[in-house]
DNA sequence: CCGTTAACCTGAGAGC
DNA sequence: TGCTCTCAGGTTAACG
């Protein structure tokens, strides 16, 4: 579910919450995750404190204490939740990632600290928790993963040398998280659209001027998505309790049918779907 | 190695 | 109300 963005947003939240606080008890409700949860993953994560969260693409990575580490993947669902401890167990404003209909059945994994817990609720359970014994593995890991937008060594010569020879489509090649990682389905329409390049465009088709609008607008779509608080289609909400609004920004996400926000252009914007996922663009603007 | 497709899951919402 | 169908912010094994 959550794209770069909105794991940035999480991350942020996070790195407020439980920084420097210790997991005193780990709960795992449901081991059967994308991938199965290891036998020893709170044995390997409890009574240890966490000395920072970072993120890179859509994980979450968690660092303990003594160079152990456990990463959070969110899948199409997943979603976070701060619980302050109180008589009735009523959930606070603190809900950083949060579904309007918790139900019970998805807390897959509970973490508790020492005045609140954090809980997993995961429907689709398409993400998954995974420990690592060191940076390096966790290094190795993360490596099998491309570029991501935000990074300095996301430029020209990286996007010449892995989209340039590529006979896939753009759009495609936006979600291959081996090439590029961070972006999904909605950032995918979003920046292409601004590229103005067409989302069936093949990578060998791509001209070097348009691979700079890709360029520049990946980085800038995502960096404006974060200021926004990412996007809140469905439930994601922000450590305060708000939603992001970066979906009010959208320009062709989910507006099939509707004027191209161009203002010099009068085409209506195309919902196709590419590789099972829905993409949106113009017609007119892109091609 | 490369590119495409089906599959993994549950729930919400539309249409009848 | 309730049934059936489609769709959803992701990833990857299997196939040609």
């Amino acid at each position: 579910m959550p794209e770069l963005p909105e794991v940035e947003i999480v991350k942020q939240s996070l790195q407020k919450s439980i920084n420097l606080r210790k997991i005193v008890k780990v709960v795992v409700n449901n081991r059967n995750l994308r991938f199965k949860i290891e036998k020893d993953f709170e044995k390997n994560i409890k009574n240890k404190v966490i000395k920072n969260v970072s993120r890179k693409a859509k994980y979450l990575i968690i660092e303990l204490e003594n160079d152990k580490y456990f990463i959070i993947h969110f899948g199409m669902s997943g979603t976070l939740h701060l619980i302050k401890k109180n008589k009735n167990q009523k959930r606070t404003n603190l809900s950083f990632y949060h579904s309007n209909i918790l139900g019970k059945k998805h807390n897959h994994v509970l973490l508790f600290f020492d005045k609140f817990k954090i809980i997993f609720n995961d429907p689709r359970r398409f993400g998954f928790f995974k420990f690592f014994k060191n940076r390096s593995t966790l290094q190795k890991y993360l490596s099998k993963n491309g570029e991501e937008p935000l990074s300095p060594l996301f430029n020209l010569s990286y996007l010449k040398k892995n989209i340039l020879s590529r006979k896939k489509n753009i759009k495609n090649i936006l979600l291959d998280q081996k090439i590029v990682s961070g972006i999904g389905n909605i950032y995918a329409s979003e920046i292409l659209f601004y590229s103005r390049v067409h989302p069936m465009k093949l990578g060998n088709e791509i001209s070097i001027i348009e691979l700079k609008k890709i360029l520049k607008y990946s980085k800038f779509v995502l960096r404006k998505a974060i200021k926004n608080g990412g996007s809140s289609i469905r439930d994601f909400k922000n450590t305060d309790g708000n939603e992001g609004y970066y979906q009010q920004k959208f320009k062709v996400y989910n507006k099939e049918n509707e004027t191209c926000p161009n203002m010099l252009c009068i085409s209506k914007i195309t919902k196709r779907v590419i590789s099972n996922r829905s993409t949106f663009f113009c017609e007119n603007c892109q091609k």
